[in-house]
DNA sequence: GTATGTTTGAAACGTATGTTTTGAACGATG
DNA sequence: CATCGTTCAAAACATACGTTTCAAACATAC
């Protein structure tokens, strides 16, 4: 990264700014003047600063979801069992080891996708879901045979729990590790968490539909 | 709100737009537009545009912490046990029931909490939690009782997750009715969304600790 | 009724923002 | 070498923002 082009420089600059400060409260010049590059640049490359938040997540999503795909097609081939175990375990397989020289970066993932599910007027969640919904389906469409007895309907809403648990959790990560340190001496990891996270997941997956 | 005070038409206006479009996204002028003020009262009465924020959330949770303080003294009160179930249900019908003339009160609660919770610097969260961490202390406290078999670090972080997946959801609810109604034909209220998520957040709390 | 403290109204201030413009520098192509 | 499309740099632009100012309106107490 030390001497990238314009646009990745100005990439990788903002998605740092983005995850820490938000995205109204980071501003163009707050970006260019640390990435290095020209103002002018942003415009020029991105058009407008709502396409370079998209550009951003793409840069994310798009590697991330052809990795998810491919674990998904490794395990199908492999035929092991569609379990809740399994297919969160790949997820945060996934999530920790995408980037293992920087381990921030995933950190940097949460973030941003915290951000980008809170916006409130949500067109960034919708473009997100119409981009990719498929793979978003294809994970769901496993999590439907490792736990037939719950209703379609009712393990959407679960997956959406679980969703938002996680992302919660870990975008704001930072604000909870002073939290549990003060109140437990405790030292945390993202790899800590999801260890505490996947039990709970799978116990609110799998937890007994009650009778309407 | 016909004619209430310039204070409290400000805030009511403020809340809304704050839940609809963020913190920073809301400008002054669109406040006291919208509430038919002087754009010069937010600053006479509040001071700055920060202090409105945290003066929403005040009138927000000062009453709801109180209550659900109420609501915990008659719990220990009548000795009802502590079971997940119970405790998660006093805070649901905390939420859904505080504002029963106004149903969308709870929806703008939540999107306002998640709003405050995905604020990236976290001072926000920080002053919630320095302001109200002792009734969720409280809370966590019944929790353990009512789960004594899982740690107490462990059960920091469900209820973290817990609280994530609740306000996370709730938070972007108008999204999520749209693709369940897309995929599902399936049309949701918060209350439907409230009795999934309970069965949910019991089975992850539940969960089994596994063996470190 | 006058005086005093509080609230409102309209306007302006200073600043920060996203965006656009204009030309120069550069690199490849003919 | 000239030319053309691309990239970069500096400056300016227009606008929106939070905040401040100051006088008018108001209420209240003496």
């Amino acid at each position: 990264m030390a001497q990238a082009g314009t646009v990745d420089r100005i990439l990788d600059t903002a998605e740092v700014l983005f995850a820490q400060k938000g995205f109204a409260e980071t501003s163009l010049r707050a970006i260019t003047s640390k990435a290095g590059v020209n103002l002018a640049a942003v415009n020029y490359h991105f058009g407008s600063k709502e396409s370079l938040v998209q550009a951003v997540f793409e840069r994310f999503l798009t590697p991330f979801c052809a990795a998810l795909d491919a674990k998904l097609d490794e395990m199908e081939a492999s035929g092991v069992a569609d379990t809740p175990e399994n297919i969160l375990g790949i997820m945060s397989r996934l999530v920790l080891g995408s980037h293992p020289e920087d381990p921030q970066r995933a950190a940097i993932f949460f973030r941003l996708s915290g951000q980008a599910y809170s916006q409130p007027q949500g067109h960034l969640r919708e473009y997100l879901h119409q981009q990719y919904g498929a793979v978003f389906r294809r994970l769901q469409d496993h999590m439907q045979r490792a736990v037939p007895d719950v209703p379609p309907r009712e393990l959407f809403w679960r997956v959406q729990f679980s969703l938002g648990a996680t992302i919660f959790t870990l975008s704001g990560l930072e604000s909870l590790k002073d939290i549990s340190r003060n109140d437990f001496n405790m030292d945390v990891t993202e790899a800590d968490i999801t260890q505490r996270l996947l039990p709970f997941l799978v116990g609110g997956i799998k937890a007994p539909v009650p009778a309407v």
